[in-house]
DNA sequence: AATTCGGGGTC
DNA sequence: GACCCAGAATT
């Protein structure tokens, strides 16, 4: 008898195995399954690229063989044998780890994921990597190639730089590897994501998941996988100058297009490197504190005498029943309340 | 939860 | 110049 239909699910997981199959790329730690080896793989792996990472891998291998000639060296030559690769906390902690492995567990990498995990320079990626590369342990890997994959298949909005991200992803791509074997499954995700699915300019008329993928029948392969955006709060220090004709109207000026706040009004105003190194040129009546998403402002507001100021071209003179007429950012309507409660005889005309 | 650690390729 | 890479440790 036929099945009268097919599963809801796609098998993400038989697929890729199956491409993976016929054109996944011969490397030389897919050749091994030494458990030593794949951890130096992994290592030299991290943030690196397979074509960077190639030559050290096979250096490294051929200067130390076995983790008990990695553990008899110094420190020093295993440095030298990472020298120009980067990130040489690496090559430190596999130091350190080689030689917890000679004394802790006999020569051998546990065939243990969380016993794994404990070792320095070993993380989440590399634990399960090793586990399921060496040991054949069932355990899906996360790495950048697996957020971007999962994500766009999935249509997955949830960004990948956030506390949640980890376990979620995880989540889902071990739902994609079900019974499959762990090591070519591993294997081809990565593939997929290296040679297929790349950040920019995915080749998708050749992806075996084309067919079922979410993103791309949506348009938003672009937008995969999201991250919050990382906003860099800088500070700026702001002194602003208030500056009083005797009849009571003082000077505001107008932004320009170049930054924040475009064309809004504000005071006469310069910018500083800090308070700290650069004393007020008059006396201060007040300071506040202002956030924007990718700024904050701190604003100091200076006395300045009417006599010796020279207006800029945009300048002009008003009096504070005139405010409304003209667009102040709250920052600027907040430190001239501040400058209201400040001083002893409030002008409210 | 955000920063730090790097050299190198890509667009 | 921004982004990303078979991430992990630290603050």
């Amino acid at each position: 008898m036929e099945q009268p239909c097919e599963s809801p699910v796609p098998d993400y997981g038989r697929r890729l195995v199956n491409w993976y199959r016929q054109h996944g790329r011969d490397l030389p730690w897919r050749r091994t399954t030494d458990p030593y080896a794949l951890w130096i793989a992994e290592i030299v792996l991290q943030q690196t690229r397979v074509e960077q990472g190639w030559p050290y891998y096979e250096r490294f291998l051929h200067t130390f063989p076995d983790v008990y000639r990695l553990a008899a060296a110094s420190e020093a030559q295993v440095l030298k044998a990472w020298e120009g690769l980067g990130y040489y906390s690496r090559a430190r902690n596999l130091h350190r780890a080689a030689r917890r492995i000679v004394e802790e567990h006999n020569g051998h990498l546990p065939a243990d994921v969380q016993q794994l995990i404990r070792l320095p320079g070993i993380g989440p990626y590399s634990a399960r990597a090793i586990a399921s590369f060496a040991y054949g342990l069932p355990c899906a890997v996360l790495d950048g190639n697996v957020y971007r994959v999962l994500s766009r298949v999935l249509d997955d909005p949830t960004p990948i730089n956030t506390s949640r991200s980890r376990s979620h992803y995880q989540q889902r791509v071990d739902a994609w590897l079900g019974r499959n074997p762990s090591a070519a499954f591993n294997h081809a995700i990565m593939d997929l994501g290296a040679t297929l699915c790349t950040p920019r300019n995915p080749t998708c008329d050749r992806c075996p998941l084309a067919d079922v993928c979410t993103a791309r029948r949506n348009g938003t392969i672009d937008q995969r996988p999201l991250r919050v955006s990382s906003t860099v709060v800088r500070t700026l220090w702001m002194e602003y100058y208030w500056i009083e004709h005797p009849d009571g109207r003082f000077y505001i000026r107008q932004r320009d297009e170049s930054s924040f706040w475009k064309n809004l009004w504000e005071l006469p105003r310069r910018d500083l490197p800090d308070f700290e190194h650069h004393p007020p040129s008059g006396y201060e009546f007040c300071r506040t504190v202002h956030l924007l998403s990718h700024r904050e402002l701190r604003l100091r507001l200076v006395a300045q005498p009417y006599e010796t100021f020279e207006p800029g071209p945009s300048d002009r003179l008003i009096y504070r029943r005139e405010m409304n007429e003209f667009t102040f950012p709250k920052a600027i309507r907040n430190l001239l309340e501040a400058f209201d409660r400040c001083r002893p005889t409030p002008r409210l005309f």
